[in-house]
DNA sequence: TTTGCAATTAACCAAATGGTTAAACCAAGT
DNA sequence: ACTTGGTTTAACCATTTGGTTAATTGCAAA
C-alpha cells in the first residue's frame, strides 16, 4: 500500500500548517502552543523538538511565507520595460502570489508593528531598499518626461501598496461588508488583478 | 493656586493614555495589565477597580476611538452632491480624522481578525451597512450613466478604502522604507487628504 | 474631631503558558 | 533477539498573567 505522500503527512509538516493558521487567527501574541499542538493532532512537546521555541517557530514560517514574495517582486523593477508594464507586472504578481499565500500580509503587518527595526533590517534594507529607490526614482523621471502625470512618487508608491495589499488584510471585513463568500472574493481578487493596474494607469496617464 | 485642568490628569484618563499606548504598541494579546499600570504611573488593581477587566478596558477605547469616525463618515453619503464631491469629502474626512486618532485603523484590523463577526454586528451592520449598499448603487449608477468609466463598484470601493487606510496600518514600514521622520510622514498625510481623491478621480472619470 | 466613602495600594491567588525532562515507542540494522 | 537512533509522549516546572482581597490613605461632610 505505498501512499506516503499526501495522505500522511510528517509531524514537521503538520506542525508548520497547524502554526500558520493559529498565527493567522490569533497573531503571534495570541497563539498558543497548545493550540498549535492540538491542531497538528501532536504532544506539545513535539513542537520544541522540531523548533526550539514560539518565537523561532513563527520565525521559520514568516520567512518561508515572506521569502516566496520579495525576490519575485524584487525582479519585476530590475527588467526593462514601460513605467506602465512594471505596474502592470507588479500588481499582478502580488496579488497571485499571495492569493495562494494569503496569510502573508497579515504576518507583515503585524511584524512590522511587534518588531519594525528588525524587521526592516532582516527583510527590506538588504534585499528591497535599493529597488524602493529605484522605482521611486523611475516614476519621478517619468513623470518629469510627461509620461505620467505629475505626481509625488512616494504617494504613488503607497497607492500601488495600498491597492495591492489592503484587500487582503481587510478581507474579514470586507466580505462581510459585500456578503460574498470565499470563492466570490477569490474571483474578486483575480479579476484585481488587472483591475488594479487598469485604475492605476488611468489614474496616471497624461 | 486652581488648575485641575490638563495639567493634573485624573487616574482614570492617565489609565485610559497608558492603555492605549500599549494596545497599539503590543495589540490586545500582547498587551500585559501591568505594563498599562506602570505606564499610567497607577497600581495594577486600580485598573480592575475603575475597568472590570482587560476586555472591558480595551472595549472602552475601541469604542471612544472608532465612535469618533463612523458618524462622520456615515453621514457624507447621505448628504446630496456628485460622486465625486462625495469622494473628494470621504477621503479628505477619514484622512483628516485619522490623522488625530492614527491608532483606530490598527484597532479595527486587529479587531476584525480577532473577533470579526461581533465587530462586524457591533459597528458595521447597524451604521454603516445601510450606507455602504447607498455608495455602491450610486457608483453602479453614475458608472452607467457614463458619468464614470465602467468599474466593478465593488473594486472602487475596496480602492477608496484601501487609499485611505493603508498607509496608517503600514505606517512603521513606510516611513522606514522612505527615510521620513515623523514630520515629514504628517506632511504627506496632509498632502495625501487631496491627493488620493484626484488620484481617484482622475482613474474614473470618462 | 469624627465619620464615612471613594480612591489607592501591597500582597496574594489560581490558572495559563512556554519550556524541560525522563521515559516509552518504534522502525532499521546487526 | 538485541541494540541503536530518532521520534513521541506524559508528567512536571518556573514564570507570567489577569484578577482578587483586605487593608490603608485621603478627603469632604457632619
Amino acid at each position: 500500500m505505498g501512499n506516503t505522500e499526501i495522505s500522511i503527512e510528517n509531524a514537521e509538516q503538520k506542525i508548520l500548517t497547524a502554526a500558520r493558521n493559529v498565527f493567522i487567527r490569533k497573531g503571534f501574541a495570541g497563539a498558543r502552543m497548545q493550540e498549535i499542538a492540538d491542531e497538528a493532532g501532536i504532544n506539545k512537546a513535539l513542537l520544541h523538538y522540531y523548533f526550539r521555541s514560539k518565537e523561532k517557530l513563527f520565525e521559520v514560517i514568516f520567512k518561508e511565507s515572506f521569502g516566496k514574495l520579495l525576490p519575485e517582486l524584487a525582479d519585476i523593477f530590475q527588467q526593462p520595460g514601460s513605467v506602465f508594464e512594471k505596474i502592470e507586472r507588479f500588481t499582478e504578481a502580488y496579488i497571485s502570489i499571495v492569493m495562494e499565500h494569503p496569510f502573508i500580509p497579515v504576518f507583515v503587518l503585524s511584524e512590522i508593528h511587534r518588531n519594525p527595526d528588525e524587521f526592516f533590517d532582516t527583510y527590506i534594507r538588504q534585499e528591497l531598499a535599493g529597488n524602493i529607490q529605484i522605482i521611486a526614482q523611475q516614476f519621478a523621471v517619468a513623470a518629469q518626461q510627461g509620461i505620467i502625470r505629475p505626481i509625488d512618487p512616494r504617494q504613488l508608491m503607497m497607492n500601488v501598496m495600498s491597492l495591492c495589499v489592503f484587500p487582503f488584510v481587510a478581507r474579514p471585513m470586507l466580505q462581510r461588508i459585500m456578503h460574498v463568500n470565499d470563492a466570490a472574493f477569490m474571483q474578486l481578487l483575480q479579476e484585481r488583478k488587472t483591475a488594479v493596474s487598469q485604475f492605476i494607469i488611468q489614474a496616471i496617464k497624461p
